[in-house]
DNA sequence: TATGGGACCTGTAGTTACTACAGATTCAAG
DNA sequence: CTTGAATCTGTAGTAACTACAGGTCCCATA
């Protein structure tokens, strides 16, 4: 429950050792205290703040965003109404991303229903991509 | 109808001048021949060759896969059904990625929905990123 | 024919969010 | 005390571009 190794706060938030260094280096994640020899040992803050940095990562906000919500969350001073609007923008983001792939798939799909699969090398597939951008 | 320019052929493609030189340095697009003066001179044949890697940028091939395309194209020998496959596999891809921001999506506004949005620090959306992976 | 300003050239470095080393040092168990 | 695992620093690589800086070229007017 006390002292961490960088191991063992890898292995509790699932985030590889690699990218908590990272995080250090970019200031989303504060230096820790060091061992006499120079490992890093980390408290209950930093895994708490991790756990937030990834779990965050996870749900799609980029890097900035996470620093966004931890600035607020940091300051102490932030509403509810603020985290709400950040998180619905997200949303927003999300569901254009959602809309773009499925007008991907259909097209996608489209051309592979025209498909026969033959062994022929005139293929639907090909000539619809040298087609500029489509208007399906 | 003849030879174009970087320029020329940016405007025809709507792909950026520094991305056309990008896609030759990395062997995307074949060197052009060059006027005395050095600059770029495509034919046809660029043309339909960066349209084709364009178009199926959009529909979110890889780069990679564009390769894999054009190989097929360049070969000549390619089959309907090899080209079937690989849109296919595509299409499995993108489905995978759906089903990931719809799951995110969810979540998200299963936080939001949960928020008052009133002007009191604490915020179910905080207290969310908090925990560890969610089981939603 | 001179000239001006756009288009073009090369080469390098930055972006996002990590990941992957190499080569050295430290830690902990036996 | 010895080993082997874990950790350290620092750099470079990934995908797919984008953005300069500091030059050169082209061509339509005057």
């Amino acid at each position: 429950m006390e002292p961490l190794t960088i191991g063992a706060l890898s292995k509790q938030t699932g985030c590889n050792i690699e990218t908590i260094r990272y995080y250090e280096r970019i200031g989303l994640l504060p230096a820790p205290p060091r061992s006499d020899g120079g490992h890093r040992i980390y408290g209950q803050d930093h895994l708490k703040r991790l756990t937030f940095a990834r779990r965050s990562r996870e749900l799609g906000f980029t890097l900035q965003e996470v620093r966004g919500l931890l600035r607020l969350v940091d300051g102490g001073d932030y509403t509810c109404a603020e985290v709400k609007a950040l998180t619905l923008d997200h949303v927003a983001e999300v569901r254009r991303k959602i809309a773009d792939l499925r007008k991907m798939e259909r097209v996608l799909r489209g051309m592979a229903a025209q498909c026969e699969g033959e062994l022929v090398p005139e293929c639907p597939i090909i000539d619809a991509l040298f087609e500029p951008t489509s208007k399906a």
